[in-house]
DNA sequence: GATGAATGAGCTTTCATTCAT
DNA sequence: GATGAATGAAAGCTCATTCAT
């Protein structure tokens, strides 16, 4: 079995992508909207604005989509989904298998695959943060399909790198919460800084002691 | 001189909050607009419903405020700028000699009084991250006035801790990130958890952690 | 060539009239727009009121006009260049051979064709009138397509009757200003006893007047 | 008895100055009033504009005068009867004693009498030409209080000149129609080309055109 | 399926007017 | 007498949504 965990990742974006069928009426909606409720937010963004860039009239959004809201649901549903892809193999021993040696090379494989994710659909992703606070629907989903989940692979996948001497004992949730801030403040402050020329930004050398720096606070010294 | 940094602090937020002079009813306004706010959002929010729930009639709101954005400003620039209280001590000198032995020292007093504003302000805080994105003034208004200067004086910090051996020598920006990241992380899921009695959060062991893991992160072994 | 300048007028008249195309709802709104600005003047007009008076929703006036300015430049535009429609003949030659021998058949043939003009469009002409004072682009576009056109045009006509040795020897702004004047004044007391039943007008009298009026002041002896 | 017709219009617009008793703040509304109702119409003028201008409190303004109608009125009414001074001079023998011996003097007197009253109340003529249409009650004080007694006066004046065999035998009417158009046409051009230094407008020259036009329009050959 | 005119509720804002100080 | 904060009705305008074509 010499199959890479990168590799599960790809199929399992890819087979999502492929069950969405839309005409290319609806795929147009979609793609305006995601532009005007990243620019102006969903409340201050209006269908007639998404109709215009959309370039159809505004009532074909609402043959599609019944409400507004429903279109915002439409557009962030799927992508909560697809943000969790390599926290929800479906076969748990392959999971395992396929696995890396030290908790280094994890975070340095998940992390390139997100920074992957995250730049095709940045602006969803963005609608979504922006968003959650004001839907309950919205809370409601992430915390069920998305924080429990991930939050359940993790706990696997800390629990097995103690078992192997490499990480401190401190809870579980402490470890995942300190890690993942480590890695949200490194692709928060990338994407800051993407569109900044005169930032003098490294993003590998970034990249490397944000690991180094996860590693070091939550090793076995 | 034993004043200690947390009387500076707070020296600082009461002279701030008392050059505040305002009548009851524009007082009543502006807790009423921060609450809308921060429930639905700036655009969703309706001038309307903010004064109903101030007590007065709509025209009064527009007396006071001659836009529905100047509303927004006149609660966000203000915590804004008190956001920062910590780090533009005015004399210099005070700064270093009010200062603490280790980094560790230091981290434990910015977190515990930035916690503390926090709990006074959390509502146009909210405001602050929500509406940032979509106003230019107010990312202005944070580049300029907040972020340049929490990292001018960061800078100075990190260097004196540098200069007395006790961080590693990788770039100042990195290791404010780092910091930042991880203390971040701290309280937004501090918060996150605050209302949930379930969550079995302990506060106290999750900071100590939190400045431990930086600690070790950034430390020379 | 037998043509008459009437039958110019009507022709031109026509052709203007025919360019237009709009819905039943629009023009039920351009009719309402019209009576209402005409009765209380742009200012104290609300769309509320011209929306009722449409049988519209008030929504349905914002569709077609922008704003309640453009509803009013949709008004009084098109009136503006159908006021000097005798003066703008394409072609300029016809324009002196279905002339008239004398400066008093010309009066009574543009007097006659004026008032048939201002019988049908007597409300927009009000609105015109009344409005011009406070908007800039109205008198503009008064100044560049009404005026200068009109003066032009008479200049000529003027200078016809001159070379002639039918009219005096004076400016001929002036001669044009003193025909105006009388012109207007009669149309003016004419529109003002049209509604008065006990006024005793004698019109074809008081026309003839009018231009024996004009003809005793400018000509030669 | 040596006085001549200007002597009693100097006389009764004195008179009729010094009748008005208001305090500072008063006079200063007025003043205000009459700029912003002249700049904006009467509906488009806000009271809170008129009170900035006027250096007062907008209640103030409410303490004056009920309504912002009755300030209108307020500045309107008493230019309107100043507006007639000359035609209504108390004792009907004196007018006829000191009176012109030929109707192109008369016309001379009153047309320098006019133009001067106008250049001290441009202004609140224009609000009583742009709001007449819209009140019934200036429409109706007009009638009663200007046109009859115009009328009533400029009747007896032509009456002694046809008498005296210098104007024709036309209705009275009709002769008051047309001296009045001529010169009102020749007012208004004035003060078009008041403000402009291109016009080449010859003011004394025009004037005179203006009567030598009338008069040979109403003079037996 | 797609259109876009029409809707009417609701939005932010303005305004003349009132009244306690 | 003067103030100016407060009012609430009404203004112009926007918007998500509907529906006949």
């Amino acid at each position: 079995m010499k199959e890479t965990m990168e590799q599960w990742f790809a199929e399992l974006e890819k087979s999502e992508a492929e069950a969405v069928k839309m005409t290319e009426k609806q795929s147009k909606i979609l793609q305006a909207a995601i532009e005007v409720f990243a620019e102006k937010g969903f409340a201050a963004a209006s269908t007639n604005e998404i109709a215009q860039r959309a370039g159809v009239a505004e009532g074909t959004i609402f043959r599609h989509y019944k409400t507004k809201k429903d279109l915002l649901l439409s557009i962030v549903a799927p992508v909560m989904t697809k943000l969790i892809a390599p926290f929800v193999l479906r076969d748990f021993n392959k999971v395992l298998d396929v696995d890396y040696d030290r908790y280094e090379l994890f975070l340095r494989a998940v992390i390139a695959n997100r920074i992957e994710f995250l730049r095709n659909h940045m602006n969803v992703f963005k609608i979504l943060i922006q968003e959650i606070p004001f839907h309950p629907e919205l809370q409601e989903q992430f915390r069920k399909n998305i924080l429990s989940k991930v939050l359940e692979r993790m706990n696997l996948i800390v629990d097995k790198f103690k078992s192997r001497g490499q990480l401190m004992e401190i809870p579980n949730l402490t470890v995942i919460r300190l890690t993942m801030s480590a890695i949200i403040g490194y692709v928060i402050t990338r994407a800051y800084n993407e569109n900044r020329e005169d930032a003098g930004w490294d993003d590998e050398f970034e990249r490397e002691e944000t690991i180094s720096f996860i590693i070091r606070g939550l090793s076995i010294k």
